[in-house]
RNA sequence: GCUCGGAUGGUGGAAUCGGUAGACACGAAGGACUUAAAAUCCUUUGGCUAUUGCAGCUGUGCGGGUUCAAGUCCCGCUCCGAGUACCA
């Protein structure tokens, strides 16, 4: 009987969905496993090839855990709002619900024909009401509380208050926007409106002023990544930077909770570098410096203290508040005129130009370690956002301060001895401190750091800052709070309306779902308001606590639902929570279902994630954490990180002026152009000529200059895009070779976590396996072939060695070499004639969650039901492993000579004997005494001579 | 610039604790079966030298080092990839 995939495999495609073999429910007689897959957006061009290689390693593992006797939770859905559908809207008119809808349909056909255990019935869309409901909750939860920092956690907002009407900010450490002080007598005597605004300073949830990229043509902020060389991504219309008053996340509050988790979790040291790195803590001091003239003072940053005797000159932000008091009015012409040409320049061109500029203020401010005057400059680079956008500048040890410092012929005062600063900066935290302070400038009583290392300088001038009160350590992070606000269609609402004060008022949790409204167009009022200021249906009555006409507004008892929508990491921040519970309607999870499946336990996806969404889904958590939800602080304990598969395209060559094509080898003996050809009518690099001649009418008539009667194809690496016709899509192999081959051919190609191009030239190996093993089963006869024989040690030591090394490697994520196990152990059974049922059983079981289909309809063939409910992944044996022989290679001074082969228990004493006076060894040691025998257990026995 | 990866035959890749490098697969060459093709099976396959027979040398990007023994560990480079970028 033929191996006959396509049946075998839409038969228990079939039989899976009927049975419901993969619905989980919390099972406390079984302990759980956490599968999670990054899930889909769901794009218009389906799955390609690349897609499914995570799914297909995390299905595997879930399957394994499954046959060990987890309960495995693997559930899939879809990141369904985004982008790409609202764009498709704006183009055709189509609501980007029904494009979406479609687009779903479409990968769920895909994945189902891939042989996914998923529990469909746990499936979520970000966009369906029942989903965000929670996003909209989860949400009002962090607008109604702050994170106080000694306790290291978030807290009601109810609890500030009354710490407010109590002692002001006293003796408060919590996370703000700015710096506030008031006492409980300020506080009370402070209007509802004032007091309303005071704590919006410090909500995890706010409204903000904050610096944008919008972009006047499109009507709407965009994203960095949706900026290119300061021109829109889409249309390539101007972008301006601009601030606005923006709903945004206090990230940053949790930015050393999100660094010290980092230590408890599994993840792969790059990935957790690219968090640290991206969370960018960094240990400094603010230092206060007075003004001279005047009694404004300002507060700077610093790593190095200890340089702040070769201060020259004061930096502040173009941005900065500052830049308008320290303007004197000689200077205010010049300054203004700086500003300007700053503010048109994107924050891209900011980026990609270096080139030095910068205006002086006209004020001094004074050093106050040796009460010098220096002057202050305004330049952009200096970032307003980082620090306290404003810089106390040593240009003898800071590349930017020394550029700067050159450009406008500043001084440059070396600190370190021996350093060259004529060419470049020394910028090194090392050397012994000099110039600190200056020769004949010590001040009595003062710091002195001469004949310090540098880290005992930074340490003492800490101290001595701190003593003095001229400052304080501080801890910085680069990790800012995310803008949360879209000027979009198609995502969540905000469940927010604004009263009579524009104050922010967040609906009731009762009233939640707030329902996406209709509108006629999905793009921006001609007022320049967001698409939802096109909904007529968008105010909200707080009287009957129910959306309303916009007409009945009144900012009475109706007022106007905010016109923003949430950006795409919304949805897709606590999803693996909801996965739990998906259907639960009173709670965003029950504490059964959480405290039962808790987190994640192994995540797989993209690294492209690592600064975005793994940010903000740990940020999500831990404040779900914080208020009780979550009973976890970490969500993904361990992430494994799938590579990407690019394309490979594939290339003919046109004689020029000709329609005549040269094969690949030939083609340096004329004068050819290589043109793309679709990798589909290609094969092992081998064009399919008849193929190629219906592919493009143009090639109707073409003429080939073969090599050894084939056409070759050139070849090359690049991403997989249609434009290139290297798109490989899985339904084409599937349908060719089946399911079971795709799985395992997607694994074989090489190790999960590394990118690799798409390359079907070895794909016939492992579907020639499948094939073979079927052979093993039924070779030509229509009936089984096996027997009950009891199986001979042979064959259980091939067996047990295969057992032993697939569960390595499966708990090592190592699925290519366990392939290749597969493929030894089935040539050394097939060696053996091996027919029998005690050792193909227990075959079929590990290489089940490998191949499903092939191995469920063999496993049927047993008279067993199904490997999903009556398999259990064996245990192996060492007793089978065994060697009665051991195979010792000897070795001259490291050389391996020759074999001999022993008994498995003989004693060192007895190797060692044997292996000097077996006949060989006399060649080597010509009648020298070995200086010194080494015995490697089992491998070789090493005679120094 | 900084951080983190990587470099092994014609190709994808193995070598899990420093222990006979090249498993497994593809491709290629030769052979068997077949009217023929497909499918299947067998042999060879890093390079060089030798080949009637054994065999020998060399070899994991480059240059050093440690060790009885290095693809693996240490030092110094080269190239490629990813992330990040005026973060004070």
């Amino acid at each position: 009987m033929e191996y006959n995939f396509r049946e075998i495999e839409k038969k228990w495609r079939q039989n899976w969905i009927d049975e419901q073999v993969y619905k989980v429910t919390e099972d406390e007689s079984k302990p759980k496993y956490y599968v999670l897959d990054m899930f889909p957006y769901p794009s218009g061009a389906g799955l390609h090839v690349g897609h499914p290689l995570g799914y297909i390693a995390s299905d595997i593992y879930s399957r394994f855990k499954r046959l060990q006797g987890f309960n495995v939770l693997h559930p899939m859905g879809y990141d369904a709002y985004g982008l790409p559908a609202e764009q498709y809207a704006i183009q055709t008119g189509q609501h980007p619900e029904v494009t979406t809808k479609n687009n779903i349909q479409r990968y769920r056909e895909q994945m189902n024909k891939i042989g996914f255990s998923y529990d469909w019935s746990r499936e979520i869309r970000t966009c369906e009401p029942i989903y965000y409901k929670w996003t909209q909750w989860a949400f009002i939860r962090m607008f109604n509380s702050f994170y106080c920092y000694d306790k290291k956690r978030a807290l009601p907002i109810d609890e500030l208050i009354s710490a407010f009407e109590q002692n002001g900010t006293k003796g408060l450490n919590i996370a703000c926007g700015e710096e506030m002080e008031f006492t409980a007598k300020e506080w009370k005597d402070k209007s509802k409106v004032e007091k309303q605004k005071i704590l919006l300073n410090y909500r995890i949830a706010y409204l903000g002023d904050t610096m944008v990229n919008w972009c006047p043509a499109l009507g709407t902020v965009l994203a960095n990544d949706e900026v290119v060389n300061g021109l829109s991504e889409r249309g390539g219309y101007p972008v301006e930077q601009r601030v606005m008053r923006q709903w945004c996340l206090r990230v940053s509050a949790y930015a050393q909770r999100l660094l010290n988790g980092l230590d408890k979790i599994d993840w792969t040291d790059s990935l957790k570098e690219t968090q640290r790195n991206w969370i960018g803590r960094s240990e400094g001091a603010e230092m206060a410096f007075k003004v001279k003239n005047s009694d404004i003072e300002f507060t700077i940053f610093t790593t190095r203290a200890d340089t702040i005797f070769g201060v020259t000159f004061m930096v502040l932000a173009p941005e900065s508040e500052l830049v308008d008091k320290l303007t004197t009015n000689e200077q205010r012409a010049e300054v203004n005129n700086y500003i300007d040409i700053t503010k048109k320049r994107t924050e891209r061109e900011r980026i990609a130009d270096h080139r030095v500029s910068g205006v002086f203020s006209g004020s001094y401010a004074i050093n106050p370690l040796t009460n010098e005057a220096i002057p202050v400059w305004i330049s952009d680079y200096v970032l307003a956002g980082y620090g306290t956008g404003a810089i106390m500048a040593v240009p003898a040890h800071d590349s930017r301060d020394y550029a700067f410092a050159k450009h406008f012929n500043l001084p440059i005062i070396p600190l370190i001895k021996g350093c060259d600063i004529s060419e470049e900066s020394f910028d090194a935290k090392e050397g012994i401190m000099m110039n600190s302070p200056v020769q004949g400038k010590e001040i009595p009583g003062g710091l002195i750091l001469n004949g310090l290392t540098v880290p005992e300088a930074i340490a003492k001038t800490k101290i001595y800052i701190e003593e003095k009160k001229l400052g304080k350590i501080k801890v910085n992070f680069r990790l800012r709070d995310a803008i949360f606000s879209r000027q979009r269609y198609w995502g969540e609402p905000f469940p927010v309306y604004y009263d009579e004060n524009g104050l922010p008022q967040m609906l009731p949790d009762k009233k939640l779902p707030l329902k996406l409204p209709e509108v006629d167009k999905f793009l921006p009022t001609e007022t320049g308001e967001p698409p939802l200021g096109r909904a007529t249906n968008w105010a909200w009555d707080t009287i009957n606590e129910k959306v309303v006409s916009c007409s009945l507004i009144d900012n009475k008892t109706v007022f106007q639902l905010e016109l923003n929508t949430m950006p795409g990491f919304a949805g897709s921040s606590a999803y693996y929570i909801r996965y739990m519970d998906p259907r639960n309607e009173q709670e965003l999870v029950s504490p059964q279902a959480d405290k039962y499946w808790r987190n994640v336990d192994l995540y797989i996806g993209g690294t492209e994630h690592a600064t975005g969404h793994l940010i903000y889904s740990r940020f999500w958590n831990k404040f779900l954490y914080d208020i009780g939800i979550s009973c976890e602080d970490e969500p993904f304990l361990k992430l494994i990180n799938q590579g990407m598969i690019q394309g490979r395209s594939n290339f003919v060559y046109r004689i020029n002026g000709t329609n005549k094509f040269v094969s690949f080898n030939l083609k340096d003996q004329y004068d050819v152009t290589p043109l793309h050809v679709d990798v589909n009518i290609v094969v092992n690099d081998v064009l399919d000529i008849e193929a190629f001649r219906n592919w493009n009418p143009e090639y109707n008539t073409a003429e080939f200059i073969l090599e050894n009667g084939k056409y070759i194809c050139g070849w090359v690496i690049e991403k997989m895009s249609k434009s290139m016709f290297n798109v490989v899509n899985p339904d084409m192999i599937v349908d060719k070779y089946g399911a079971d081959t795709l799985r395992l051919y997607e694994m074989f190609l090489g190790p999960l976590e590394q990118s690799k191009p798409w390359d079907t030239n070895g794909i016939d190996g492992v579907h020639r396996f499948l094939k073979k093993l079927w052979n093993i089963f039924y070779g030509n006869a229509d009936s089984l072939q096996i027997t009950n024989e009891a199986a001979t040690p042979e064959e259980l030591k091939s067996l047990h060695k295969l057992i032993k090394k697939v569960t390595f490697d499966i708990e090592h994520f190592s699925f290519n070499t366990s392939i290749s196990a597969f493929m030894i152990c089935l040539n050394e059974l097939s060696t053996l004639k091996c027919k029998k049922q005690e050792i193909l059983e227990q075959f079929i079981i590990i290489l089940a969650p490998f191949a499903p289909h092939i191995t469920e309809e063999l496993w049927h063939a047993f008279g067993y039901k199904s490997t999903i409910c009556d398999a259990k992944w064996p245990e192996y044996k060492e007793e089978y492993l065994k060697e009665d022989m051991v195979k010792y290679a000897i070795s001259f001074n490291g050389k391996a000579r020759f074999n001999i082969e022993l008994p498995a228990d003989m004693s060192k004493e007895d190797v060692e004997k044997i292996a000097l006076t077996h006949e060989n060894s006399t060649k080597w040691l010509q009648g020298k005494e070995p200086k010194k025998i080494i015995i490697v257990p089992q491998k070789i026995v090493n005679i120094v001579i």
